[in-house]
DNA sequence: TGCAAATACTTTGCGCGCAAACTAGATGCA
DNA sequence: TGCATCTAGTTTGCGCGCAAAGTATTTGCA
């Protein structure tokens, strides 16, 4: 039951793996990987300078879509950040406790939250947008090819959706 | 305090928003949106291909490195998934309670848990690894495509975490 | 008009992902 | 040898991401 090595001398059962060997070992050969790792350092990223206005990445997306239509619904915000409603609700929860919008009842369908920026939301909006380019200076990656990424994880999502 | 439009009359506040306006709406045009969306997305079609065999994503690339080279450290699993240790160890456990691997302090060094395949965990590995290429099957992309995406998602990484 | 079906949102449960704080064993060097 | 430092792994807390089940409101149509 118990792992015993014949010799056992320091290391000798796990350090055997050179340094190519934990190369080899990693997974980035693997497009899905890649592409699940990149998303995770993505998010890591941006930690440190959303920190500042107090966000999430995922909060952030929200914010953007608010900042480019005030008084969306919250299915309007699902489908504009891809995110489900059960995933959704405690984040603009969340945002509402930040101070950063409102969440009104809508009147004529009062099924229907209407998300509104607060002052305080719309205040932020210039300097925490300037972020994203903050984090695309530190990427080597020109223009060209990120609008290639970007198109190619657009249609990579359309593919794996149907 | 209550949102009261003018003329209460039906969906007359959020659904004056159009088609076009919802498109708009929509963070395509952000390469960090896209790349974040696509991975959530992935991680979505893997779901029902890996029930069958009780894994999750995360879950799936452990194997996948085991199934390289299996008798790893966590470490080393740690370094080769990207993933850092707090996220790690319950996944391993979890996969042990699923008895698809063991996991054994290592003897030279207390410290270090030696994790093994067991025969379980040994058998599903080849129809299993066949999913990514069902998951691909699905993807208009090429195989030059996939692979400059898969090169663009490690650059990223690389720039990203300096 | 009444009532089944659809829609908008909420809640629950589970598994990440990671920072931060913690435990225990190994190492190095004064 | 003694002890500070390092390293391997665990735990806790919090916020997702999403399936599934639940609530309340609206719609469509018999």
């Amino acid at each position: 039951m118990t792992h015993i090595p014949v010799k056992p001398k320091r290391d000798a059962i796990i350090s055997t793996h050179t340094e190519e060997a934990i190369d080899k070992l990693c997974l980035s050969d693997n497009v899905c990987f890649a592409l699940y790792s990149a998303s995770n350092a993505l998010v890591r990223a941006y930690r440190p300078l959303l920190e500042a206005y107090g966000l999430t990445f995922p909060q952030y997306l929200v914010m953007q879509t608010l900042w480019r239509q005030n008084g969306c619904s919250q299915t309007q915000l699902s489908v504009a950040t891809k995110l489900d409603m059960g995933t959704l609700t405690p984040i603009v929860k969340r945002l509402e406790v930040k101070g950063l919008i409102t969440r009104l009842v809508c009147v004529d369908d009062e099924r229907k939250k209407r998300v509104t920026l607060t002052s305080q939301g719309e205040d932020i909006k210039h300097e925490a947008l300037a972020l994203k380019q903050t984090l695309l200076d530190k990427v080597q990656l020109d223009a060209e090819a990120l609008d290639l990424l970007r198109r190619q994880c657009l249609a990579l999502i359309e593919d794996l959706q149907s």
